[in-house]
DNA sequence: CAAATCACCTGAAAGC
DNA sequence: TGCTTTCAGGTGATTT
């Protein structure tokens, strides 16, 4: 599934081939996946019709296009189409004539630009992820809203429905003090912390027990008994493992068509822990183990990440 | 306030 | 073989 890597992916592809361009056409063949665009799908098309894409912006997985508004151009954009991948979904940029893909859900035409192609098409097959246009409001702290041309460069704007998350560890304005904060006053379970969007974002249970691993700590240690050394460990580890896949998304492809097209599918990601219960730790060789936690697989190391 | 539960989905894989 | 069950995951609303 998209963790923040393979998002990111995805964000550079389509501010290379999208942004600046004006949307001509729409269709949502399943309006399953614009659930969350309360006002329906009338007043979704409506609403993207003649309005250009200004920029392609990502905070953890959620990504935006903050929109131009046609009676005020030149104004602060004040809308954005926001797009989640979910479990499943995919952003590919296409020729109109390419076959429809089985999990076709909404569909977006685009001006005519050379050499790039028309159609942008958010495919899912279990319908987790969505799009829905909604109101840009003011980050929390006064800086840029997350990564991409005008979110690093000054617009201090995100979405509503992502105002609540955090930043994540790749964002030149993450504040380490502020979440390590955050993470004493909570009293919770480490791994908790980390899969809530709210704390940290962009951490999905892949990367977290990747994460543990590599910081050699317990899904289950206490959030009130980090000192400010764990809390930078964590965070590091979680940097590190993140930023290694998107280099090596960033290279295991020809281009960035490629990726935002999905073709190869998700990164290929050399894991130490996720879904290798049952074999030897990397480094240290006991059996790597999974319990389950929060309803979902927690794989670890007994012995490298045990809980004092 | 913390944590558990549920809802939303599909399809691969395992179980019978 | 063929049916049924389980599981996987992110997010958000609701309940305990």
């Amino acid at each position: 599934m998209p963790e923040l890597p393979e998002v990111e992916v995805v964000r550079r592809g389509l501010e290379r081939w999208i942004a600046g361009r004006s949307i001509t056409d729409v269709s949502v063949p399943d309006p399953r996946s614009i659930r969350r665009h309360a006002l329906g799908v009338e007043d979704f098309r409506g609403n993207l019709m003649g309005a250009t894409v200004l920029d392609v912006v990502r905070r953890g997985k959620f990504l935006w296009m903050p929109l131009s508004d046609s009676l005020t151009s030149g104004a602060e954009p004040h809308t954005a189409l926001v797009a989640h991948l979910g479990m499943s979904g995919q952003l590919l940029v296409e020729s109109p004539d390419q076959p429809h893909e089985k999990h076709l859900k909404v569909r977006l035409s685009f001006s005519p630009r050379a050499d790039a192609p028309e159609e942008l098409r958010f495919v899912d097959q279990r319908i987790f992820g969505g799009m829905f246009i909604t109101s840009l409001v003011p980050t929390a702290d006064g800086k840029p809203g997350g990564c991409g041309m005008t979110g690093d460069q000054g617009l201090a704007l995100i979405p509503e429905e992502a105002a609540h998350i955090g930043r994540d560890p790749l964002d030149s304005f993450f504040d380490l003090e502020a979440l390590h904060q955050k993470l004493r006053a909570r009293k919770t379970g480490l791994k908790r912390a980390l899969l809530d969007q709210g704390f940290v974002s962009g951490i999905g249970n892949i990367y977290a027990d990747e994460a543990l691993w590599a910081a050699k700590m317990h899904y289950a240690r206490r959030t009130e008994t980090m000192r400010r050394p764990d809390t930078e460990r964590i965070i590091e580890a979680a940097r590190e493992v993140m930023s290694r896949a998107l280099d090596a998304g960033g290279t295991s492809f020809d281009s960035l068509y490629v990726n935002v097209n999905g073709a190869s599918g998700y990164f290929s990601r050399s894991l130490n822990a996720y879904g290798r219960d049952g074999e030897p730790c990397p480094r240290c060789g006991t059996i790597i183990k999974r319990e389950t936690f929060m309803n979902r697989g927690s794989h670890f190391c007994p012995l490298c990440q045990r809980l004092r």
